[in-house]
DNA sequence: TCGGCGAGCATACGGCGTAAACAAGGACTG
DNA sequence: CAGTCCTTGTTTACGCCGTATGCTCGCCGA
């Protein structure tokens, strides 16, 4: 994204963005604002009735954005929020908020609501970035070796670099494998277990 | 970081650097293996003797990288590691290749041994990122508002922004403080406790 | 002594973000 | 209707960026 081939898409020129926002820092914050807009108030709306609920929606909430805009969300993830104390990707104020709040009101005390927060913002960044980034590199890299000269390539790059790790070699395909959804659920599901047992103490 | 920066850091200007890297994506990609050097080396070393005690050495290993280098490490995150099937930060085949034989030596079949990779890997990038973008947003940033003609600033921006989120402002203490080593531990040791779990199935 | 060569330099090109001045039209006001 | 502003977009320019190309030197082996 550059300013000259936004304007180039829209059929404008890069200075008559200037007219709409004051920079290009500002259009990259827009466009985080954007993805998050209307979060708060659609948790809310959802009327979810236990805290294991609502941040199981929440989550899910959030990892709907993330699959729907891949290259889009580790902006989310990596823009500073608007105050150090907040992280991303629940980085309003209201969100945050909305979240304290109903974990208050479900008993926890303020300790348990704060450090539930942070350990459930390390879950989603930590799952939704590994993610997205899985299903955009190939998107664009590859570079095109163009395959010039030489004539047989073996098996891509793979077999010549994983000579000597059998155990890689092996479970490659099971590397490979795209189980994005159940490993977030059941991270999920392993994350609520653990805040339920720590505020259970 | 900018090549002809950099020159001039080094006394020199731009065009030299490319007689030792061939461009500037390859300078970044050797700080990442730089970073990561000799990791699975003293991994191997270490002598650890059960599987948590390996995975809490490793975790331990890559915390110090990314507390040494607060501000490399979203780069070790975010670049796309060799193949397509590793994720940051375990991104090269050997330390890949001896976390599985390890994991298998303990007597973890192939899905639970690549389920403990997925899971740990996202706990890594998860915790590690957050807690470097915390170490790092106030040494940059603030723009300098130079508080010119305006008389008194009540509580930087804080309290202006926080009206109507009485939680938040009742927690805000609470939320930024840096308790970043014991979330670690307390995360990881929750993430080998659940693993243990699935294991013992 | 001389030729090659490796390290660094100078210049140049196209792309970037953006400041500043300017132009064209459309909408109001008399 | 004329005259004024206000909105929208363009043009030009500046200083960055990565990097392709070609040059200059000083050193070192023959």
């Amino acid at each position: 994204m550059s300013m000259r081939s936004l304007g180039r898409e829209l059929g404008v020129e890069a200075m008559a963005l200037y007219r709409y926002v004051s920079g290009r820092e500002d259009l990259l914050e827009a466009v985080v604002a954007r993805l998050l807009d209307g979060l708060a108030e659609r948790v809310e709306a959802a009327g979810t009735t236990s805290w294991q609920e609502y941040l199981q929606y929440l989550a899910h909430e959030i990892r709907d954005v993330a699959l729907r805009h891949p290259s889009a969300f580790p902006l989310v993830v990596s823009r500073h929020p608007a105050t150090p104390w907040l992280r991303p990707p629940l980085r309003d104020i209201d969100t945050v908020e909305h979240l304290l709040a109903t974990l208050t009101g479900y008993g926890f005390d303020e300790e348990r609501a704060v450090d539930t927060y942070k350990a459930f913002t390390s879950f989603l960044v930590g799952y939704l970035l590994l993610e997205v980034s899985m299903r955009t590199e190939n998107v664009s890299a590859v570079e095109e070796p163009m395959n010039e000269g030489s004539a047989q390539i073996p098996e891509q790059d793979t077999a010549t670099d994983v000579q000597g790790a059998p155990h890689v070699l092996r479970m490659r395909e099971r590397l490979s494998q795209d189980r994005g959804a159940e490993e977030f659920e059941i991270g999920l599901e392993m994350l609520l277990n653990r805040i339920e047992r720590a505020v259970s103490v």
